[in-house]
DNA sequence: AATCAAATATACTCATTTTGTGTAAAAAAC
DNA sequence: GTTTTTTACACAAAATGAGTATATTTGATT
């Protein structure tokens, strides 16, 4: 599942995405408008920021602004940074691998091997979902 | 990420898997083979149990054993009984699906697009991925 | 029927993570 | 130099995860 703060944090890239060329929001604005705590949401941008992914001015015309292109941020970047590994076991992941404690055996884990297939699709979709995407979806595509 | 829970619960499906026809499998042994605390183990067998996943007898010559064939338990029916939704949200969950709190206008979230797309793509993969799947991996067909 | 191994049920503990809040300082604009 | 906004750090409440403890029940074997 997705934690709070990475929906948060997709939710504040959206908002920042979505801004006129050139113009900054203020985390009040965002806050107000994504419906997050405003200081929670502080947390978030600075995090963000560390990342490179938005950038920020102080002072009175102050605010936030994205710093790539909607297009250059998918998913899979905000996940890693925020929730961390996409494998669902961190013996089967790729950024955040650790061997399992008990494991006697990696290469003939089963388990293993079956999460290692589902981290790798999940991979391919993840990478494809950029902000730009998300916002040029239409409601018709949407299978439910 | 999968819970201990699950994974352990898959470890233990495993084990009954590789029985020979007609044997039973005693929480001892199950919890020693696939280091699993005995206690944890008998609470999640439990599940398992009265999700029709297993079956146990009691007594002497009890234990558990499968009540269906490897083919037949698939990856996303112990996901769904032991950690919920695959969903990355409620809000794009199938099976429990539930509204996000603030979600003004669900049709119009571009982040539950998103995340129904993935849940979409997630469920194909997990479906596919049975008990006898995972036995019948090979070294080889592994793509690391 | 007595005994013994094993399953079942319930409640509880403990540690960690998540989700925030509070306070204060620094930066920029005017 | 005052206002507005970001930045930094510390703290706290709440939820969750992981596992334990204890007691009871069931069923096969002697």
């Amino acid at each position: 599942m997705l934690s709070q703060k990475n929906k948060y944090a997709i939710k504040a890239l959206l908002y920042l995405a979505q801004l006129p060329k050139g113009e900054r929001a203020k985390t009040a604005d965002i806050s107000k408008a994504a419906h997050i705590p405003k200081k929670f949401l502080e947390l978030i941008l600075l995090e963000l920021k560390r990342a490179q992914m938005v950038a920020s001015k102080q002072g009175v015309q102050g605010g936030y602004y994205l710093l790539k292109k909607p297009e250059e941020i998918s998913l899979i970047d905000v996940f890693r940074l925020i929730d961390g590994p996409i494998a669902l076991l961190p013996c089967a992941s790729l950024k955040f691998y650790e061997p399992c404690e008990d494991c006697q055996q990696e290469e003939a884990c089963r388990l293993r091997w079956a999460l290692i297939e589902i981290r790798n699709q999940t991979l391919a979709i993840l990478e494809k979902i950029s902000l730009k995407t998300m916002l040029d979806q239409k409601t018709e595509e949407l299978i439910l």
